[in-house]
DNA sequence: TGTAAGTATATTGTGCACAACTGAATTAAC
DNA sequence: GTTAATTCAGTTGTGCACAATATACTTACA
């Protein structure tokens, strides 16, 4: 039997966006206590993840990593910058390029940082090849959607 | 052969709640476009639907459905106000809880609203099997960062 | 060489998302 | 029945996310 509440489409029960979009902002949830004692943000810690594995790399490719825009991350180097955990220098080749450098108090953070993915794992049963596949299907359809703007 | 980039658990390669997080970003962006075209957001589109579907429901209803609070809420249905889609009553029972309800303006925009699923299926190519695949990963993560509060 | 096109970053303004808090109203305990 | 605890909505402040725009610098090319 089919009820009115599955065929339709402008139902919330039915829409797989909405999902996703509750999940990840619950996943933002979560990873807060944990980067509080880091005093980060979801964010930050994604821009600190990718400059602990790229020194000296540009405002420009950081942002092609983690899909994100300049008016996005001006403001949140900024505040990385004044927590003392980077520096933003200019390239010298290139005037309009800034070059990001991990500070040593960057670089000491990064030892606090090891055990975050560990305790975020204690958080969700899920099996691992459900997370697997979960991030499988998530590049499939960012993928999709970004390559479209073409 | 294991690379060091597959190992690290602080690559962003590996971080699968990245992953989460860009496709629900992109997903609001390709939203986007199409919401324009109803001077709404996102935000603001899922909580048409839940109007659409729970006449009268009230401020806290509506934030369990969509999993955000009033503080989230109460300005956004001031905008909504504001476009003159809803409006923002007071039980006469409790005089604590807002009565929200769909005006004829918000009643109309319900047939153009009716393509917007259609439309936003066409944006992905992602076979229907993993997209309801990727709901259903996405819902067991979201109920067991949620449930872990108590 | 001058100028046009392109690129990198920054700024401004809007709208979430949430923590922390306030105040008013309701309910429960005594 | 008054006090205490709870509940609902709203406010304030911070930090994204992004569109639109601005500015400075670089490159191409006429």
């Amino acid at each position: 039997m089919t009820t009115e509440k599955d065929s339709n489409p402008l139902s919330l029960d039915n829409q797989i966006c909405f999902s996703l979009y509750s999940a990840a902002n619950a996943m933002v949830r979560a990873y807060r206590p944990l980067l509080n004692k880091l005093d980060l943000t979801y964010p930050q810690y994604l821009t600190m993840l990718v400059l602990w594995e790229h020194e000296g790399i540009s405002v420009k490719t950081l942002g092609d990593k983690l899909h994100l825009d300049s008016g996005t991350l001006t403001p949140l180097l900024k505040r990385l910058e004044g927590k003392g955990l980077i520096s933003r220098g200019r390239s010298e080749k290139d005037e309009r390029v800034r070059v990001l450098h991990i500070t040593p108090e960057g670089e000491s953070l990064r030892e606090s940082a090891m055990e975050i993915p560990e305790l975020m794992r204690c958080k969700v049963g899920t099996p691992t090849q459900s997370l697997v596949q979960l991030k499988s299907l998530c590049d499939q359809v960012y993928h999709e959607l970004a390559v479209e703007k073409s």
